[in-house]
DNA sequence: CATAGCATGTAAACAGTTACATGATTAT
DNA sequence: ATAATCATGTAACTGTTTACATGCTATG
């Protein structure tokens, strides 16, 4: 957990909403930020570990189902890191869409290759936007309250998603690949 | 210039419109390419450099109004290198919004500083969105080969930023804000 | 005559991913 | 039995940014 690295933000902000174990914590990224937020397994552990020397969460060991677990709860010290870096003006971050680029050097890429590539981007949005409409209508009902921040987030991810498939489709014909 | 590094791409092709020098690619990358894919100068110098000693590039140094120049271009197995990367399946990038990760966990944080956030999301995607309907319409008139390609990117560009914008306006209502 | 822009580059620090190692429990 | 999931962790590698160093030319 170095100076600027920005994992203990979601650590933290994810252990100050529920105690919660490193596998709790991937668990939640997989299945709630991932469409904004992504981290990989090799960050989670050592950046809890050193939460804890820092102060800024504690460890409980328990078992449970014959399993070992630690569970992490965030300090006093946490939470106020946490919040004085939410009231921070959010950075801009660097921007790397692999498809859209490839795109921008598409001139000499046969068209079907071109065509190929747009489809598959139609297919993995549609997948991705109906497990957010999914995620939308269980959090819809929810009573939690964060929901209203999840529910804004969530709205942005599924926003952008159409903007992009309808784009796609304009793109098909544009182009002229069909 | 390492084995999964895409710089060398971005470079490359850059170089495969124009012979440029490394100042030149940063501009393009700047002014072009920045919307949807960004790279910081310690890369450039490096990569291209690496490019040359592997046969991707041939440089050439000459002097123009007295400042010292090396102009780079692409040779036959750079052009394949870059041409089979384009024909290969894009991979996902890992995604990562501060602006929207805040958002997520908002709940204690002042109405009047999600609210600050907000209207700071809409007014720099509103100058960006200015600046992107700036090259918009220069590139409608150009007859560049490449023109079909770069308008899709830009209209990439410029639909996720209008539904970024209309979804922050709503979420200014949902949130209760004003 | 100062500031912005043109031009090239490096070193150190920082950040992040991948692959591996381990072992238990639960579901098929 | 065996595959999937729960659960924790590390080492090595890969990738990226930041800050610095240098010096020239064009513009106001």
């Amino acid at each position: 957990m170095t100076e600027k690295s920005r994992t203990k933000y979601i650590v933290l902000g994810i252990i100050s909403i529920k105690p919660a174990t490193g596998y709790d914590i991937m668990q939640t990224i997989k299945n709630s930020t991932n469409y904004f937020w992504s981290e990989s397994e090799g960050q989670i552990y050592p950046t809890l570990a050193k939460c804890v020397s820092n102060g800024y969460a504690t460890c409980h060991e328990t078992t449970e189902n014959g399993r070992n677990k630690k569970i992490y709860t965030i300090t006093k010290e946490g939470q106020q890191l946490l919040k004085s870096w939410l009231e921070e003006k959010p950075q801009r971050n660097s921007v790397r869409n692999e498809f859209i680029l490839k795109l921008f050097f598409a001139k000499n890429v046969y068209k079907e290759k071109v065509l190929e590539f747009i489809q598959d981007f139609i297919d993995n949005h549609h997948k991705e936007l109906q497990e957010l409409e999914l995620l939308f209508s269980t959090l819809t009902s929810s009573k939690d309250p964060h929901q209203p921040f999840w529910l804004a987030t969530l709205e942005y991810g599924i926003a952008i998603i159409k903007a992009e498939l309808e784009w796609a489709q304009r793109t098909i014909t544009n182009l002229n690949l069909e």
